[in-house]
DNA sequence: GGCTCTAAAGTTTTT
DNA sequence: CTTTAGAGCC
């Protein structure tokens, strides 16, 4: 069941350890069974804290770990994202501390995404007066955001004679005066943006040793999945909580899988881990053996990865079957290239029986998606695309979120912005830059001027006024329907008293309509939300604990719906940890993989090349390669040569197909000389050129607009879930209806099918009366316990 | 203050 | 090509 550095890795428990695990090695596997033993050696769960890079990873992780030692064990783990598990320390310890003291914060602060950061950075840059042409909020964002990544308050900041050098270099030397009042004007909103979660953590165990010691003591296990991917504050926050011997802490990852030092990740914390604890040594483990690849694709992930310098070294091997060569397909065309990957998945599909649950294509660039959709949606496969625009992203749903936020917290300027003239009610640019100004003269926030305008010297007609003071008391009585009913009450009431439900309804266009679809899931959302907390019996329904929830979902994180069948479209960085039969990847070109914006440092087409890596690793068995030849970018037609990469495989590995005739028009000379071999695709598919090829001359592709996207995506995401499961009504909150029992109308053994989560089996029954919770198997949803009261579901058998 | 039209910029990856 | 920001007009 598990080789011997696996078995050592689970059992050992002495002190801290490093686990380097190859791709495919069985990582996630380890780290679920060494909690799974920690557990049953006696560790409590709630003393144990797990780690993950997504939410996604930590609930898979748990339902399996329910399934070894049950849910309601499992339930009580510390298992999330940083983020997650940190805000959850923040919003218990903010609220606590002395008023008097930096880091106090009452328990409703908002979390600030990225989008709320850019557009205050944004409004400062335009207060202060500077060229927003050399300022971009988004080069300024992520230089404060670096330094916060690195623990450097806005203080030090502006203290750094070498960070005022650098910004000097950059030609933005007010950068830190952006920086001090960004951080300013977060603390007015009460809110917190996404690398303060870090940064505060961080310092709440820094400047308090009694909190720090409360956590040391809690967590008696510390164990961090994806190690190579973390940045410099949450190795720290790591270090402070293990700092106690025996130091029980074990982190895991694969270095050659390192791919987001854009975002802060820093290598050099798992290159580093060994020396991390003077007082005792680090026991290293290293998991070699890859039990997911075929040979072929595990060799040839090898011979790229030794192309790179300064690793951990590692030699992954596989005992699986040889496995195929990896065909390289040349396209004519981003368009062709779609083809041929749709014409290679028929037939898999068709001939070979592969599902399309098992086939994945994979590619550089969320832009790369649309024509490969296009091109999907017209042979009728089914698909289903992850990432990109999520759905937490559409203006209409930040605006409702905006409006939630603002019941919640009204200091939180920016969604006060967003929405205090949606739908219009008459107050313009002009009055906010007033408010604006007033507030930020005055030190206080928004919604202190707002409410009471002319103590703040505000001049305004009295039509602004009575406009101004309806809307704040608008919002006065959504914080009190926030305050006293559940998030699904108080959101409806919001949605429709805002005048948002009326404005959104009544457009009839097509883009219209997507947005009321939007609506309805987000309503059903709340829902599921307020109705599932109350299955599982935790009363934490408010409006509150619903946005601390959503503020940090992703769009990876979304509900499972892999019951159904439908090809993955995802970028190589949401592919990251995940599994597939077959696995496309594709636009193998030099300027989009390796990306353009990499190629002037070597450090960087490193990281290209570990993300090149990780995107072959995930395939099992069938692994293809292409590249185009022309590709639309911004709307024009650019050509490009193969990408280095494919050169960096061992040749011995691949399939090129045959040699090309002299005649073949070439847009370029090939990358690999003039006489490519690269040019004539992999024999099984040269066939399908020509026929291909005249489809692409007589109908050009149009690119898919937005509506058409969202709607044709949602159409392949729902069909197949409403077929399969009868009763399923998560489109609508309209004719939502919950399947009322008695309690003891179920036993042990039992089949089930529940309103969310699928079939499963009844394993335990326990409680009584209105406390009577079933723990259920579910087929895809893992482990779950139900209160009887609440669940929706209906006995199958 | 609100709406419509035009111009420019943008795509690297995301908790 | 698409989206967004800004100017100009009502």
């Amino acid at each position: 069941m598990f080789n011997t550095p696996q078995l050592e890795a689970i059992r050992y428990q002495d002190g801290p350890s490093l686990v380097v695990a190859g791709a495919g090695s069985g990582k996630t596997r380890v780290l679920t069974y060494k909690i799974a033993y920690l557990i049953e050696q006696g560790f409590r769960p709630w003393t144990i804290l797990a780690l993950t890079f997504t939410n996604k990873a930590a609930n898979e992780m748990k339902s399996r770990i329910a399934g070894v030692v049950g849910a309601e064990e499992a339930k009580r783990l510390w298992m999330g994202t940083f983020h997650s598990m940190f805000l959850r320390i923040l919003r218990t310890e903010l609220p606590l501390l002395e008023e008097s003291d930096p880091l106090h914060f009452p328990p409703n602060f908002t979390i600030y995404d990225q989008t709320d950061s850019n557009s205050l950075v944004k409004g400062i840059i335009r207060e202060l007066g500077l060229d927003d042409k050399i300022y971009r909020p988004g080069s300024v964002l992520s230089r404060i955001s670096d330094a916060k990544n690195h623990l450097v308050t806005a203080g030090e900041y502006a203290a750094s004679a070498a960070q005022y050098q650098s910004d000097l270099r950059s030609r933005m030397p007010e950068v830190r005066t952006v920086y001090s009042r960004y951080q300013e004007r977060l603390h007015k909103a009460c809110a917190l943006d996404f690398d303060d979660i870090l940064v505060f953590t961080y310092k709440l165990f820094n400047s308090h040793p009694a909190i720090l010691r409360k956590y040391q003591d809690r967590f008696q296990y510390i164990l961090v999945d994806e190690y190579q991917d973390t940045n410099h504050a949450q190795h720290q926050i790591i270090l402070q909580l293990a700092a106690l011997p025996p130091h029980r802490v074990c982190v895991v990852g694969d270095d050659a899988q390192s791919i987001y030092s854009f975002r802060g990740a820093d290598i050099s914390n798992i290159l580093g881990f060994s020396d991390a604890y003077p007082d005792c040594s680090v026991k290293l483990f290293k998991l070699e053996q890859n039990y997911r690849s075929t040979q072929t694709i595990v060799k040839a992930a090898n011979s790229l990865i030794h192309k790179n310098q300064g690793q951990i070294h590692k030699e992954v091997f596989s005992e699986r079957s040889v496995g195929l060569k990896i065909p390289v397909m040349e396209a004519y065309s981003d368009v062709e290239e779609a083809q041929m990957i749709n014409k290679v998945i028929t037939r898999l599909h068709g001939k070979e029986h592969i599902p399309y649950s098992d086939i994945a294509i994979l590619y550089r660039t969320n832009a790369q998606s649309r024509v490969l959709e296009e091109t999907m949606r017209k042979n009728s496969v089914p698909y289903c695309v992850y990432g990109g625009l999520s759905f937490y992203q559409h203006k209409e749903i930040k605006d409702v979120i905006a409006y939630f936020r603002l019941a919640v917290n009204p200091a939180d300027e920016e969604a006060l912005k967003r929405i205090i003239n949606v739908p219009t009610r008459g107050i313009g640019q002009t009055t906010l830059n007033k408010i604006i100004g007033a507030a930020t003269e005055h030190g206080v926030s928004l919604w202190a001027v707002l409410t009471d305008p002319t103590a703040y010297g505000m001049k305004l007609n009295s039509g602004t006024i009575g406009r101004l003071s309806a809307f704040a008391d608008m919002v006065s009585r959504f914080i009190d329907k926030c305050n006293t009913d559940d998030a699904e009450l108080a959101g409806r009431y919001i949605l429709s008293e805002s005048g948002l439900l009326k404005d959104i309804f009544s457009d009839t266009s097509i883009e219209g309509r997507s947005r009321q679809e939007n609506i309805d899931e987000l309503v059903a959302g709340l829902h599921d939300f307020v109705g599932l907390r109350r299955e599982e019996g935790t009363d934490a329904v408010m409006m509150t604990d619903y946005l601390s929830e959503v503020a940090l979902l992703s769009d990876m994180d979304r509900d499972g719906d892999d019951s159904t069948e439908r090809v993955t479209l995802m970028t190589i960085h949401s592919a990251k940890g995940l599994e597939f039969d077959t696995v496309f990847v594709t636009g193998l070109e030099e300027n989009l993989f390796p990306n353009q914006m990499s190629l002037s440092s070597p450090n960087e087409i490193e990281e290209e090349r570990r993300l090149f890596y990780v995107a072959i690793t995930r395939a099992k068995q069938h692994l293809y390669i292409s590249y185009a030849r022309s590709r639309y970018h911004f709307g024009k037609m650019e050509f490009s040569n193969p990408s280095r990469f494919i050169h960096d495989i061992d040749a011995q590995f691949l399939s090129m197909g045959k040699q090309q005739s002299a005649s073949a028009a070439q847009p370029r000379p090939s990358f690999f000389g003039s006489r490519s071999s690269f040019s004539e695709n992999h024999a099984s598919f040269s066939d399908n050129r020509q026929q291909l090829s005249s489809e692409v001359s007589t109908r050009r592709l149009r690119p898919l607009t937005s509506v058409e996207k969202q709607s044709s995506d949602r159409f392949n995401r729902r069909t197949d879930i409403s077929n399969t499961i009868q009763n399923n009504n998560s489109q609508s909150s309209a004719n939502r209806t919950g399947v009322a029992f008695a309690t003891g109308s179920i036993q042990v053994g039992q089949h089930i099918l529940h309103d969310r989560f699928g079939m499963g089996e009844v394993v335990a029954i326990e409680g009584t009366g209105d406390g009577e919770k079933a723990t259920v198997r579910f087929e895809n949803s893992g482990v779950r316990q139900l209160l009887l009261k609440f669940a929706r579901f209906k006995v199958v058998d």
